[in-house]
DNA sequence: CGAGGGCTTGAGTCCAGTCAATTACTGTGG
DNA sequence: CCACAGTAATTGACTGGACTCAAGCCCTCG
């Protein structure tokens, strides 16, 4: 896997500001409403240990124990399913700050694998669920947590059932501009490959090129890096998202 | 629309059984592990109201405040999504047994239609939620409610990115079959439309008409009727889904 | 018994997939 | 520091599965 030193540095671990999960710059751009900050009052930052997950270092497989809540403190992973016959989908990208881990089942239903060098945050089920059971702010936070998630997931069906290449490329663009970009709005690094993005929005990766080439030749957005997206025209990228 | 009779009548309510939901023969099916139960034995019954819908009627709006949560006492709902352009996805299908409504923001995300005369029942949005601050189980029961959710939307996902035409039909079919199935196992009622089932699956009428065609020129399934399936090999059309 | 809507089936088209060749990087080892 | 190997990304040519358009059928209802 290629990937210049720049992307390394932005997603190395910063291990002392971990247990207070507030540092985090990822913080601020709220995934599901204000919830990561209810979190932090409700004391869950606590109860979570830390663990670094190397590039393509596989961290949850199909079918573990389902025992942990996570957090995502700094990199990026993949939840993956794959087909008998070897069809891969990527359900979510996880990125700073983003929650994953919890299920209803006892084990696990996807795997989880680091796109870069990652680090996250790892909470005990029975920790998490005592904590619920004595602040029910905690609770009801987790659920509205949930109610996100399970937003984005129909929002995800709409496009993978609905939407062409282009709209779905530049659905997805949009989205990690918001989850990406920490200095900037409209310039963010894009880690993961071709190949995974076309995994998670069921197409395949000469067709995800292709589209993003084409994005490219209309002004929409720039490519001064493989990983590296600018977006030169949002009007246009949000029209072509539809 | 056209239903012949005896849909009408299985999908008719019996309004006396509505207060006590445990009453209700979906009940046993269990949609996501045991909740149901549990939310009944929490006192969640005695705050809900029943309500009718007639086919085709719009329950909720989309843009509606989302001040209720409902499930769904008898009949078939669908959840409706439209792109500008017209293009439709129906989220999900609500059958008996059915919670849905939720969600972590002000407004509905989508429309609720009837599919069949139905009848849903209503519970106030704050009236789960003091319920839900005063017992912890019934909190964990809608998490674990919700868990159940995600992982099918999740599955949703993945058919919809990865699956062919047949595998997505027969996923569809088998699905059905447990969520439909009141006296045999193998032989259902479908109430929706090919539109309806096309605009889940992601396709059109059409190829929704030719692949259950197919399965049924394999002897794999039967089509007695229109809306009635019966699966005459239910391994075989697990292998075509994959 | 006719009208209308949903369903089915057929013929032709097109968007995205497949296969293949080339280019661009990056990381490794001399 | 440079040459090399291996992988990812890009681009092109062709194919194919699902879509579109269209006609006909079937059922239901007025």
């Amino acid at each position: 896997m290629a990937m210049p030193a720049s992307i390394e540095a932005r997603y190395s671990p910063r291990v002392g500001a971990l247990l207070n999960l507030a540092a985090h710059p990822a913080e601020s751009r709220a995934p599901s409403g204000n919830a990561p900050i209810a979190w932090r009052s409700a004391g869950l930052d606590r109860l979570g240990s830390t663990l670094a997950v190397r590039r393509d270092r596989v961290l949850l497989h199909l079918g573990d124990e389902a025992g942990h809540y996570h957090k995502v403190a700094s990199g990026a992973l993949r939840m993956v399913r794959v087909l008998a016959d070897g069809r891969r989908h990527i359900v979510k990208f996880l990125m700073a700050g983003d929650f994953f881990g919890f299920s209803g089942s006892q084990t696990c239903a996807y795997a989880v694998e680091a796109i870069v060098d990652s680090t996250v945050v790892r909470y005990s089920r029975r920790g998490v669920e005592g904590l619920i059971d004595r602040d029910p702010v905690a609770g009801r936070r987790l659920l509205s947590l949930l109610f996100g998630e399970l937003s984005d997931a129909q929002e995800r069906q709409l496009a993978l059932g609905r939407k062409t290449a282009v709209e779905r490329v530049a659905s997805f663009l949009l989205q990690m501009a918001d989850a990406c970009s920490c200095w900037r709005r409209d310039s963010f690094e894009l880690p993961m490959s071709r190949t995974d993005i076309a995994d998670h929005l069921g197409m395949t990766c000469e067709t995800v090129s292709r589209t993003m080439a084409q994005l490219r030749r209309a002004q929409v957005i720039d490519l001064p890096h493989v990983h590296h997206v600018t977006i030169l025209d949002r009007c246009a990228l949000e029209r072509h998202a539809n």
